[in-house]
DNA sequence: CCTCGCTTTTGGAACGATCCAAATGTACCC
DNA sequence: GGGTACATTTGGATCGTTCCAAAAGCGAGG
């Protein structure tokens, strides 16, 4: 039989070349299935490339062709499972139309994210998926990864100029329109009383969210001036420690809209420690619909965002844009639907 | 001033050489930090290179050197909270390794399993950790990876014939004991009819959960023929719908020791339903220490399994072997540790 | 036998980096 | 001035693929 194939060193298209005596060119032409090779020819190569176990080099591919098969994707903290979720959408996509992904995860570090879009670029991905750490710097960003590649922003908006980034796609969820529908809720259970809860005003999506709330207080004549907004850092731990900041004033809220689940998780636990039942003696919604939103105690009142969906949706805009650059930016703002469970309850008499 | 920046074109190495009249060879090693260039020329060639814009192409690099600076991480469940910390631990490794993580999600789907890997694999990762989908075929998958890239098995065994695949690594966690632990401790406790509940026999995990709890309810001269064990698929969902088998026998458990979190949240959510309080009328115990069991009502009895610090495990295993392959492989069990909460409480009077 | 048209195959130059052996420059000493 | 040692620079081949223009093969028709 044919020669046996090469020890230690990776089998290359001359190998099967050399295998079955044709040119480098027409196995070239055979593994992208080219009409053009006679069919007997194409039989012969390809069970030389099964035989010797050939496997593609696209790394090599990609340097002449000057294309690029991956899409970097750059999270802003993957251990959260609402982004955890939208990668496994991001790479389902991907995956499927032949992209692999190349994954960056920034732990909320905007330095870390500036390396890791640097480290990135290195690899030469077609676009980039990016969910800015808090505070991440246009200017910054911009100038780690070049004006030339398409860019999707996804979830946060970046601080500073942004007409240096104008050319960015992005990709939003509707935060002012959930945090609308959650006061609106409350506000019909027969709240008026009703804190904003959590966040911090650094993020767009904190502001976006409060809008929504004041929004809502304001069209049902609520005195927004009286409005309770707490600041604290968007997890568990802070929302627990911050909890005494709503009572602190003379009349204390009956409800609160909170700014995502995680926050309003851990208002439950104060809450608890103050000897509050959530659910029954104070209501409060929260933002994403987490896993743990439909277990815990009460079942807790959010907006769902399905964020498999939205991963989805941006590998499929990340890749629309990466196979046609001219089109104008766009921006899309992707809807939330609100999801009453037990915590929502009336004021308690 | 010099010529300017190429348009639509990437900025190469070339244009930096052309740019400040070096060689090419010479930029090249300014771009390595070799101290063989004189530091007038790496100042200019430096100062060149910022000017145009340069970045790197590792592509091109690796070809030449016949090197990889990626390591595919293919995971059965990305969107499940254990795995996503495992990935942010091993992408946070590799990151500041100067390796760049490929994800491929498999969504437990064998079929997509064998496509990703395939996929990944032309891109020519430097090693492979893989969490494979539940019954995984080690022929297969070898099939698809050949027998010359470094690979680390995570979590789970595969099946067929091992012999095939004796040359992979393996990170396992320490199933047995964890589950050993928490069968000792409600016995501890004083619960005597104890039933092991969740899981596929076809997972490995399972399979060693089940041989811990075995094993302490043996030491404690508790009859195993009594014992109950149902299946279930190892979700929420399906965990509430097979509660009813626990309690069909005669003499009813009064504790059970569950295959992960999900599933004893499920059983929770089930108990309810029969009206029984968990932590109260039953006992019950987790294993993972998702985010969850800590806010669960009541909170949950599990075994930390710190899934981020795996996950740096992994990745530094993988490194190893990639920096050096002619050590034996390797299987590391990673200790797991038992968190008592309330769920596991003792026998209701 | 030659020419024409069609299918099929092919050599060699890219892509953007690195490697290597050899060339060049510079300083110092006899 | 020539030789030696050392520091610095360089051309050209190379990695594994694709592109391109041109060559080769082949049957039919005159």
């Amino acid at each position: 039989m044919g020669n046996t194939p090469p020890v230690g060193r990776k089998v290359t298209l001359s190998d099967i070349a050399a295998g079955c005596d044709v040119s480098r060119a027409t196995v070239s032409l055979v593994l992208r299935g080219s009409p053009l090779v006679n069919k007997h020819t194409r039989a012969r190569v390809e069970e030389e490339l099964r035989r010797q176990g050939y496997v593609y080099n696209r790394a090599a591919a990609n340097l002449r062709r000057r294309t690029s098969s991956s899409i970097a994707l750059v999270l802003n903290d993957l251990a959260n499972p609402f982004f955890a979720e939208f990668a496994a959408g991001v790479d389902e996509i991907l995956g499927d139309t032949g992209f692999v992904t190349l994954l960056g995860s920034t732990g909320e570090s905007t330095e870390r994210e500036l390396a890791v879009l640097g480290s990135l670029m290195e690899h030469g991905p077609a676009g980039i998926i990016l969910s800015p750490a808090e505070g991440s710097d246009a200017q910054r960003i911009l100038s780690a990864v070049g004006s030339q590649i398409p860019l999707l922003l996804f979830n946060r908006e970046v601080s500073g100029d942004l007409a240096a980034c104008d050319h960015w796609d992005r990709l939003f969820l509707d935060n002012q329109r959930g945090a609308r529908l959650a006061t609106e809720h409350l506000i019909a259970q027969g709240h008026t009383r009703i804190a904003f809860y959590g966040g911090h005003l650094g993020s767009s999506s904190c502001r976006q969210r409060r809008a929504g709330y004041t929004e809502a207080m304001q069209s049902a004549g609520l005195s927004a001036d009286a409005n309770v907004m707490v600041e604290c850092v968007p997890n568990r731990l802070d929302a627990v420690a911050q909890c005494e900041q709503l009572f602190k004033g003379k009349s204390a809220p009956t409800a609160a809209v909170c700014y995502n689940d995680a926050v309003a998780l851990g208002l439950m636990l104060g809450l608890h420690q103050r000897g509050l039942q959530p659910g029954t003696d104070f209501a409060l919604t929260g933002f994403d619909d987490i896993a743990e939103a439909a277990v815990s105690a009460p079942p807790l009142t959010t907006l769902a965002v399905t964020p498999r969906d939205r991963g989805r949706q941006a590998a499929e805009l990340i890749l629309e844009r990466v196979r046609d650059p001219s089109p104008p930016p766009r921006q899309t703002i992707a809807p939330v639907h609100l999801l009453v469970r037990d915590s929502s309850c009336p004021p308690h008499a």
